[in-house]
DNA sequence: CGCTTTTGTTCTCTAATCGTTCCATTCATG
DNA sequence: CATGAATGGAACGATTAGAGAACAAAAGCG
């Protein structure tokens, strides 16, 4: 799927992502990739987005997120063993339903504190707007519980997630800790620290060493049912 | 299924993907196939890729990528103890199912303190999945303000409006008041007085006389995007 | 607000790698 | 021997890569 050059641009660019949280500049891969000039850095960044691995923002300083790593690449850079990510499989095709720009994209269960994502219970799936969406590759999961109460997520809501392994300070995202446990909340960075915010003042944020919390994805729309 | 090279050709494919995460040009996969020229290795792609084994990108570098494996051949690789069973190691095609289960309606503006709906009627409109409204007849607005913040209704975001013309005590309504002022909030009845209430300390509840507001749709669903 | 610095974008050239195509050749088979 | 399928070979064209420079757009700062 890769050129040898564009796998080690985004191996850099992962672990840059896990280690800082801040993705690097065109200079700073420049040096990384041992070139001497920024064109070829564009390129790759190119070559990369084309493929769907990366996400960028164009003209935004340092806005580069990481969609999926090649199989064999560890997404967790120099992290210790984790839990295979569900971003390096390959990614299904979703293809806009003909005439309506609409996306089935699967249910995967519930998200709450304490359990992983519930083994995916018979196929179920949604539609979902494309508007909602993006590029990338999604699910849907159902809210359990009012940890994001204060941010507008409800008990109950649908959270439309795409697949990610990074995420940028102050998104929220499905999070996996130590393997285990699997919650939507606000990624915030604090020195070495990841901390995890529930908008919810009758919970504390949770603090981890960056190699216990694996970002699943993040949160892309809500869909939610008055009945 | 497959021939004995086309077979031969896949495994390698598949193996130098896992390994390193960099697809084979076509002159390795001679090498490998002890084949002395290219063009048989590109008859070999061809028939995989037409038999949805791999999928690549034409006149592109080394972007391979193995869709699925031949029965037998386990084309996760290294198989790290999967946890999560909807991550298949090699997802099929997932062939969208014709959804019809998917309404337009129009999207008549948004709604606000000031502006009564009919004001800014477009041409947009929004696909909605059908799960989320029921019968009747749907239309969308785009939230304004934060008067209904504490019930998880944010700015921004789309509330998906049935057209009714009463609603019982404690729903969220699209009220007119005076003809004049469309907006989003919670219908109570107090004696002979409507209460219209805002989700929101800041704001103060509302009465009117009953001739004063005309209920003009009821919350039925929410949509909202995050960036 | 204006200025400077950082950062990203684009362009041109050059070279090497890579994929594509067409045609001749071989080989197994009937 | 004829035939079709697989193979080999080489020319060709496209992509990838590296360098350098000028320019444009954000971000920071006083």
């Amino acid at each position: 799927m890769l050129t040898a050059k564009q796998h080690e641009l985004l191996l850099f660019i992962n672990q840059r992502l896990d280690e800082t949280g801040i993705s690097p500049s065109f200079e700073e891969m420049k040096e990384a990739l041992d070139l001497k000039s920024k064109s070829g850095v564009h390129r790759l960044i190119g070559a990369l987005e084309e493929r769907g691995f990366i996400r960028r923002l164009v003209n935004r300083a340092r806005a580069l997120e990481v969609m999926k790593m090649p199989e064999g690449g560890n997404a967790g850079g120099k992290n210790v063993a984790r839990f295979a990510p569900m971003t390096e499989s390959k990614p299904q095709i979703q293809i806009p339903v003909a005439a309506n720009d609409v996306m089935e994209i699967p249910l995967h269960g519930k998200i709450a504190a304490g359990v992983p994502i519930e083994a995916l219970e018979g196929q179920n799936s949604l539609s979902v707007p494309m508007a909602l969406l993006g590029a990338g590759e999604h699910y849907a999961l159902e809210v359990s519980g009012d940890s994001m109460i204060e941010a507008g997520i409800l008990d109950g809501d649908y959270a439309l997630i795409r697949k990610a392994n990074t995420a940028r300070d102050g998104e929220i995202v499905v999070a996996l800790v130590r393997g285990e446990e699997a919650t939507l909340k606000y990624l915030r960075r604090e020195g070495q620290q990841i901390r995890l915010d529930p908008a919810n003042g009758s919970y504390e944020p949770q603090y981890y060493a960056p190699h216990e919390v694996e970002v699943q994805g993040k949160l892309a729309g809500l869909l939610r049912r008055y009945h």
